[in-house]
DNA sequence: GCCCTTTCTTGACCTGTGTCAACGCGGCCC
DNA sequence: GGGCCGCGTTGACACAGGTCAAGAAAGGGC
């Protein structure tokens, strides 16, 4: 698989407060934390952009200048191993933030899954702005510890478990999340493929397919798309997905 | 295997700033960030703590009133599933922190591993002392985002790769994390049991025996005894882990 | 609507690693 | 010093899941 090219955000804008008060994100990330006109502070640093299925917002390895809020749509953070093998480190949504990491270069590659949108800043003015409104550093590391947590749960999936535990672990986190983020829980939206899920859970897709397959013969969850899964049993996935 | 007992530390000190200007972690912990007179201010919420091999500091499911900065020692941090397998989380060292989660209750159980000295603060104490000095919860943020980095790369070591590859890259941070706090990258010393490792990695305790014979087998480590190894051919190792 | 490409499913086979079991070693306590 | 117990090593075997391959179903562009 070639390297895809950096692709151009289709779409750019500078923008002005009014945006940021009808941006859906804006009670999940960090702007949750401003006041109206803090906020009008922070609105003239920001850039909007828009990005199509498979863009990339930046590659593993260029230097980390800028940070991003998801405020719609998916993004994907991907590492690629030297044997050709990716690791697929996490799914982003609306409310999610690009950019705690301690190094100069991104330490990951970002592609947009169907479409995304985000509201971008450089990381110099993020930092200027933080000095001068402290709660943006404090709303800052609220949302990194729960990264945390989030990235501990995904090693939990990872290190134990059968394939179809962790596949069942995977549907409940994406329910939760759509739940979270004031969407339904039920019939779950996979908004990615079954490779991307393959690699998210360390699986080969041919597994995950199989799986999927397994989990629906088991009367636990109906594929009624490709990429729409009802959970028709949610107490016996979560108890299968901790592991019987 | 029977829960552990919740184990007293073995001593406990409140204490002045002296001695935390002697503290061999201040440079690599939240305490680096601040002048003597500031560190004075927060040393009076500090208790200090001796654990010995084995002792718990909290058990999953605890509420999260404590947080610790580990000043000597290592740490072993571990969630249990129903299941009875278990998923060690990660080893903490000298300089780290413990406490980073949005959660009320602590999500793993914190243990000794040989031995470990920390310095605690209750949760409202440390607050308070990050709303008085902003430094404090930018080096907190700092800190998590390194937590952060480390777990992906933790992700990308359970997802990828055979059994020998993820201990090699075991190895090699191990090394890394050592010389980072000013000991020796290379003869590795291992505080934890061949079981911890195994769970740390996703792997069965005997893969990990068996994952050891292999590497010194192929010359690239050389098992001093059960707790030191010596890497004897260190970008051979690096090749391998990152896969070849 | 039709074609072409990408993604997904299913099958057959094989290998790596988990499991079970036996044994060795070393440290600790009496 | 001797015995015991926890920890580590090694072997035999089975099976979950990886790999390779063929074909079906979606999806996008014209």
């Amino acid at each position: 698989m070639a390297k895809p090219a950096r692709t151009s955000p289709s779409a750019t804008f500078s923008f002005d407060v009014s945006r940021c008060l009808i941006c859906s994100a804006k009670n999940l990330n960090m702007c949750g934390a401003l006041e109206q006109d803090e906020l009008a502070k922070l609105s003239g640093l920001a850039r909007c952009e828009s990005f199509s299925s498979g863009d990339v917002l930046f590659h593993e390895g260029d230097p980390a200048t800028t940070v991003y809020n998801i405020t719609d749509g998916a993004v994907r953070l991907s590492t690629m191993l030297k044997n050709g093998r990716r690791q697929v480190i996490g799914f982003l949504f609306s409310g999610d933030f690009i950019g705690f990491s301690d190094r100069d270069a991104y330490p990951w590659t970002a592609e947009a899954v169907r479409g995304a949108k985000v509201c971008r800043f450089t990381r110099p003015d993020l930092a200027k702005a933080a000095k001068e409104l402290p709660k943006i550093e404090h709303r800052l590391l609220e949302m990194a510890s729960a990264d945390l947590s989030a990235a501990q749960d995904h090693i939990t999936m990872l290190g134990q478990g059968s394939a179809a535990e962790k596949l069942s672990a995977f549907l409940l986190m994406l329910s939760r999340k759509a739940a979270d983020r004031g969407g339904t829980a039920n019939p779950v939206h996979l908004p990615m493929t079954r490779e991307d899920i393959a690699d998210y859970l360390g699986l080969a897709f041919e597994t995950v397919s199989r799986c999927f397959a397994r989990l629906e013969g088991a009367g636990l969850i109906s594929v009624e798309s490709l990429r729409i899964i009802r959970i028709t049993n949610f107490d016996a996935l979560a108890e299968f997905s901790d592991s019987e």
